[in-house]
RNA sequence: GCCCCUGUAGCCCAAUCGGUUAGAGGCACACGACUUAAAAUCGUGCCAGUGUGGGUUCAAGUCCCACCAGGGGUACCA
């Protein structure tokens, strides 16, 4: 142990190295990406900005590491890349600490963002620290609210009544998105449902474009992300019929995916908890059953209400709606399993072809027709049929096939105003308002006498009262509509006393276009410039957890698509290219501390330096998969980094050493291991550009110990290429080697090596011989040998004569220069 | 239930187009050199026939089908 000191020349001290870097980079600012007098071509690399809640994680670690590899690179090659960082700093995770210790979420926000700021100065990420933004400050979210008052403007911001998701936990309403398997997002509480009157975005006016626009991401995006939207979206065609009800005025429409199947309709249900289901009871004999049923229903948890091996439940209404195609009389029920925000909140039921409405005809001994020729009976097995035809008891479509039938019957509904094609969507609008303390006002003023008034942009930002005279405390209403001072407003337009809308934005509003900011963090006179937006958007590179794959994602999505109909900026996709890392596990499991394997960041980089971690991250295999941190070595990637150090100590030639004059034999291995890490970062495989750099390593040790010698150019030349490939993942290590190599910081900036592609091309290769399949023989052939000369070569060998034995080949395949294999009858 | 992804040495991972005897790199392990010894370092070695069963092909880790295992998404959306 007593030789590991910095006295040893051997020894790589990589905290020394840390301290001696940080001071110069932040000199030198090579990352700064906003020079006036920059001409090289521009590129955009985002990593999805952090949530300030403590300190850094592994996760960011992760994330940070590889977007770093990607920006790096970039700039290397001679792009002026703008990769910036900032805070997602608004939410209730600040609001929770802050009710929990007395404490101003304010403070404890900043507080957190001053230490993940100072953690990730010294993980030496490339960015660029003049873009800094947070989306708590007064100047960033002025802009959430303008951009409201655009989407109010527009007629994309309303306010409904409606049933919504709430968090008793959390106490606030969540968007659709933020349910994930009936529970809450954040806390994991139970969701209930509230009616309430809400602001939402009218994202389903986008729905088809946010559709049709994923082919073109295809191929830059994760196929399972734009699965997941596609889903999500939930695009489905079919028609719209209405249907005639007994003793009302009003038809009743639904809508269906099948209207081929009318004829097998033998019954009608409303969803219970609709406004149409309490119609239609009110004033039959069954009221009271149904009232009661609907009570039922509300009690159950939408837990329990989602699990669909639930019995089907249901009561009859004692009406009837009659079938368009043939008069018949189908009885009417309400029921849960039919929803109310879906469609019409209506559905004709055809149990032989919908297991749903199978289920409930034999729930309820409904008769079962079939309408679709199938080779079992539903009312037999239970199992509804899904065949594609013939139809079969549905007059004129008899005979038809499904897609036939469809068109069909679609024609006769639209020519007897009975009904028309139709598209429905699964995706609900954006539900926007937050009961909590911690987010964007709403720029709404509601007054007596005008109404919902909006806040006139001059007066923006409407900030937030301080907090420490508020009782956070969650209580089912915001905490602002308690702010007397601050809500008290004289109304806009009348000038009278009116209020301050209470709630806060979802903060998924920040999110949504913060990727734009970063072009002018402090811009006062618009969210952004749009000549810096010409000059840079879309973001080129995205780069984030799957865990947005809907949420931010659609969103973000869904801004752009808004500001480009406004005319601010001329694409309609936020991000080009997008990489989901995978997650950084230990033991198989997810890290947390009640599970006892959480690994702190903090304690890596104490013990293995900060470079040894980010390499251990990027080495550890390919960026979308999970890291297990059992799996890897931390040490192992401080032993490769001394190794490559101690050989950029070992270079003893001049720094203008010439290349061309070095030994071939290892210049040809640099070469190709640039060609190959070039074409590996390009492909997100950063693991293997690590890879080469180990072989080239390796391959130079070798050289310097037994080889050419240390004083050789090659070498060098070598310790270079090492020295640059390495400066993406591990930047003081290969700052250090720069140096050691006699060159000026920072290595950063030193251009990619070019590949000389004379030094690719092999003098000879080997080509095996196959007979039947079976190797006969290798030769040793140049790579330009053509087809015919290898055949014959090939045919000359005597080993190869002695396999066919005289036997007349059936076909020989010759792959030149590589593989001839002869075929035999 | 439906949809998607992934299965390669003890472990993590490589393997343009289907093409040599599956191996670039690493971890672990073993041995050797250096050392009084150890650590560090340098070097050498080590192990699988690609989840299973079929198929296509002159040729399959790579393409197709079925199944198994693991992971993820989604869930009464008519």
């Amino acid at each position: 142990m007593t030789e590991n000191t910095a006295a040893d020349p051997n020894f790589y001290d990589v905290h020394t190295a840390q301290e001696k870097w940080l001071p110069i980079w932040d000199e030198l600012a090579p990352f700064r990406s906003g020079r006036p007098d920059d001409t090289r071509p521009t590129k955009y690399v985002l990593d999805m900005f952090p949530y300030p809640s403590g300190d850094l994680h592994m996760g960011h670690a992760e994330a940070y590491a590889l977007g770093d590899v990607i920006a790096r690179y970039w700039v290397h090659k001679g792009f002026n890349v703008m990769h910036p960082i900032g805070w997602d700093a608004f939410g209730l995770p600040a609001e929770n600490a802050a009710i929990k210790r007395g404490e101003n979420p304010q403070t404890w926000t900043y507080e957190n963002i001053a230490v993940q700021k100072s953690s990730m100065r010294r993980y030496a990420c490339s960015f660029d620290w003049d873009r800094v933004l947070n989306t708590c400050d007064p100047e960033y979210y002025h802009w959430n609210q303008w951009f409201f008052l655009k989407m109010y403007e527009r007629g994309l911001a309303y306010r409904k009544d409606s049933a919504v998701n709430w968090c008793p936990s959390c106490q606030t309403v969540l968007a659709n998105e933020q349910v994930v398997a009936g529970l809450c997002e954040r806390c994991d509480s139970q969701v209930t449902k509230k009616k309430l009157n809400q602001w939402y975005f009218k994202i389903t006016d986008y729905a088809d474009r946010l559709l049709d626009d994923m082919k073109g991401l295809e191929g830059n995006w994760p196929e399972k992300v734009l699965l997941m939207q596609r889903n999500w979206i939930g695009r489905s065609q079919g028609a719209e019929v209405s249907f005639d009800i007994e003793g009302r005025d009003e038809p009743v429409t639904v809508y269906t995916t099948r209207p081929d199947t009318l004829f097998g309709a033998t019954f009608f249900v409303v969803a219970a908890d609709s406004d149409l289901a309490a119609q239609l009871a009110a004033g039959t004999e069954s009221e009271a059953a149904f009232k009661e049923y609907l009570e039922t229903v509300k009690s159950i948890s939408e837990m329990d209400r989602l699990a669909t091996d639930r019995p089907k439940s249901g009561v009859f209404l004692n009406r009837y709606a009659i079938n368009p195609v043939n008069g018949e009389k189908l009885p009417i029920w309400a029921s849960d399993y039919v929803l109310a925000d879906y469609g019409t909140g209506a559905i004709m039921a055809v149990p032989a072809h919908d297991q749903r409405d199978l289920d409930f005809a034999k729930a309820f001994s409904l008769p079962i027709r079939v309408v679709v020729a199938s080779d079992t009976d539903p009312a037999e097995t239970g199992v509804a049929t899904a065949d594609d035809g013939p139809h079969v008891n549905s007059g004129s479509l008899d005979g038809l096939g499904k897609a036939e039938a469809i068109a069909k019957m679609i024609g006769i509904l639209e020519s007897d105003k009975r009904g028309k094609s139709a598209t429905n969507y699964r995706l609900r609008d954006w539900l926007i308002s937050r009961q909590r303390f911690w987010g964007t006002p709403i720029p709404i003023i509601h007054c007596a006498s005008c109404g919902e008034v909006p806040v006139p942009l001059e007066q923006l930002p409407v900030t937030l009262p301080d907090a420490s005279t508020l009782d956070l405390s969650p209580k089912g209403t915001s905490p602002l509509g308690a702010a007397d001072e601050w809500a008290s407003v004289e109304c806009p337009k009348c000038h009278g006393m009116a209020r301050r809308d209470a709630d806060t934005m979802d903060t998924f509003v920040d999110s949504s276009w913060y990727y734009m900011r970063y072009l002018n963090p402090h811009l006062t006179t618009g969210p952004f410039d749009p000549e810096q937006a010409k000059k840079w958007l879309p973001v080129d590179q995205y780069v984030g957890g799957v865990t947005h794959a809907i949420l931010h994602l659609l969103y973000s999505r869904f801004f752009t698509k808004v500001m480009y109909d406004m005319g601010m900026v001329d694409f309609q996709e936020p991000f080009t290219r997008l990489l989901n890392q995978g997650m950084v596990v230990m033991d198989g499991s997810a890290m947390s501390k009640s599970r006892g394997n959480l690994v702190k960041l903090s304690d890596e980089l104490n013990d293995h330096g900060v470079d040894a971690v980010r390499l251990t991250m990027v080495f550890a295999g390919p960026p979308e998969d999970d890291i297990d941190w059992s799996d890897v070595s931390p040490s192992g990637s401080k032993k490769f980094l001394a190794r490559a150090w101690r050989l950029a100590g070992d270079v003893t030639s001049a720094p203008d050493a010439d290349f061309a004059t070095g030994d071939l034999a290892l210049r040809k291995i640099t070469h190709r291991v640039v060609a190959d890490a070039e074409l590996a970062l390009d492909t997100y495989r950063f693991n293997v550009s690590v890879a080469r750099a180990m072989e080239l390593v390796n391959a130079t040790r070798k050289a310097i110990d037994s080889g050419c010698g240390p004083a050789d150019p090659a070498v060098r030349e070598a310790a270079v290429a090492v020295a640059i490939i390495l400066s993406n993942v591990a930047p003081y290590t290969a700052e250090e080697m720069w140096e050691r190599l006699g060159y000026e910081p920072t290595v950063a900036l030193a251009p990619w090596p070019v590949v000389d592609p004379k030094l690719l091309v092999e003098d000879e290769v080997e080509c095996v011989v196959q007979v039947n399949g079976k190797i006969k023989e290798r030769l040793t052939v140049s790579p330009s040998i053509s087809k015919e000369d290898l055949q014959a070569l090939a045919l000359a060998q005597s080993s190869v004569t002695e396999a066919i034995a005289g036997a007349t080949p059936k076909v020989i395949v010759v792959r030149e220069p590589k593989l001839v294999n002869i075929v035999l009858g």
